[in-house]
DNA sequence: CGTGTTTCTGACCGTTTGGTCAAACTCAAT
DNA sequence: ATTGAGTTTGACCAAACGGTCAGAAACACG
């Protein structure tokens, strides 16, 4: 009954598996696409037994995505408005293709929400998503008036940034289409460039 | 019964109507998501009717991914071994924005197909697409050969150009949301942000 | 006009889907 | 061992879905 929070041993591993199993089944399909079978198979629960522990799809997926804007705003939390401007947006941009790398499923989730128009997340968007980049845009709209980097459009560059690295998330299969890698090495190859790419258009002459 | 090519004046209204139809449904909900039902409503048609043009709805869909990839290629068939350098593909990078605002719908029926896993072009992608991506990669190659654009891989370049342009047509939802614009100017302004950017990362010091 | 073809539709079908429910099973604590 | 709460499931349901079909309506053309 109450699935706020999770107190029992086999609730905690129960939920734990419907979440992760919805995950891949979400990133993978899409909210219409997936269905409760394919996440109570992947999970290894039987469809009713998944519906004891979430009241309906749409809750699992509410969960999903709540959980992880926190998990995807981290890193620009991280952006020091102390820290030297060029090293620490080429940090942010690292680190964000770390996430690209490691947190893909989560990334597409995100995605696929976001392209189909956000219906779930509209608000958390214009709320501590817009807030976070405001106050992060000052902070960089502060180093270019203080001429430590170039000029540029402070909210532009944070989605250039967004756009670069969970490109190799979301589209993973172009990618990998086009390059056709025998492992991960295309990261490798992203990583140099990325970081080339923005300390060059960065760095004040 | 021959869908092939519309020959009476009907067959040419009623499947442009579809496939206009198709597109706006299908690029925001995907595959799964959209129904013949909304496409047939959208499109001003029964859903039998539709079904008459159509054999079915992958075949819509195919029908519109296929229209839809040598559009989505012209832009880069554009990319000129002969132009000054870093112009050509600033010149690229602005008229790849202008698709995304353009044909934002294109460009997330697109992206809604890559991020569950290409099921229906992935050979496009390997074949026409790798094969272009691949010559053109060749003349970036020649140009930082000669020391005519800074050093920077190719094909990463290319992808970033991809990601920063389409990510305002498949992120539309998020850009509105954080930039609250009155209206598009928010495309001027990522036209200023991506040429100075391009320009300042690709020309030599 | 008549007639053959194209276009259109209401009714219908089998399957899939999200979700329910009563009953059975498991488990921890007395 | 009993008990009561927590957990699991097979059977089921209504709605939505992609698709079919026979026949009606609209059209083109002599």
């Amino acid at each position: 009954m109450n699935h706020m929070r999770p107190k029992t041993r086999i609730q905690k591993k129960n939920t734990k598996a419907i979440l992760d199993a919805a995950l891949v089944v979400f990133s993978q399909a899409g909210f219409r696409g997936a269905t409760l079978d394919q996440i109570a198979k992947t999970a290894g629960l039987s469809k009713p037994n998944l519906l004891y522990y979430f009241p309906s799809k749409e809750a699992i997926h509410v969960e999903l995505l709540s959980g992880l804007m926190e998990v995807w705003l981290a890193p620009l939390h991280g952006l020091d408005a102390n820290g030297e401007p060029v090293e620490e947006i080429v940090k942010y941009v690292l680190r964000k293709l770390e996430m690209a790398r490691n947190l893909s499923r989560e990334s597409r989730l995100f995605a696929n929400e976001i392209i189909q128009g956000a219906p779930r997340i509209i608000d958390q968007i214009q709320g501590e998503l817009r807030d976070l980049v405001m106050e992060k845009s000052a902070i960089i709209q502060g180093w270019l008036d203080a001429g430590k980097i170039t000029a540029l459009d402070p909210n532009h560059l944070l989605f250039s940034i967004w756009a670069t690295t969970q490109h190799y998330a979301d589209f993973d299969v172009q990618v990998r289409g086009i390059l056709q890698p025998v492992k991960d090495e295309h990261f490798t190859d992203a990583a140099v460039f990325l970081e080339q790419f923005y300390r060059r258009a960065l760095t004040p002459a």
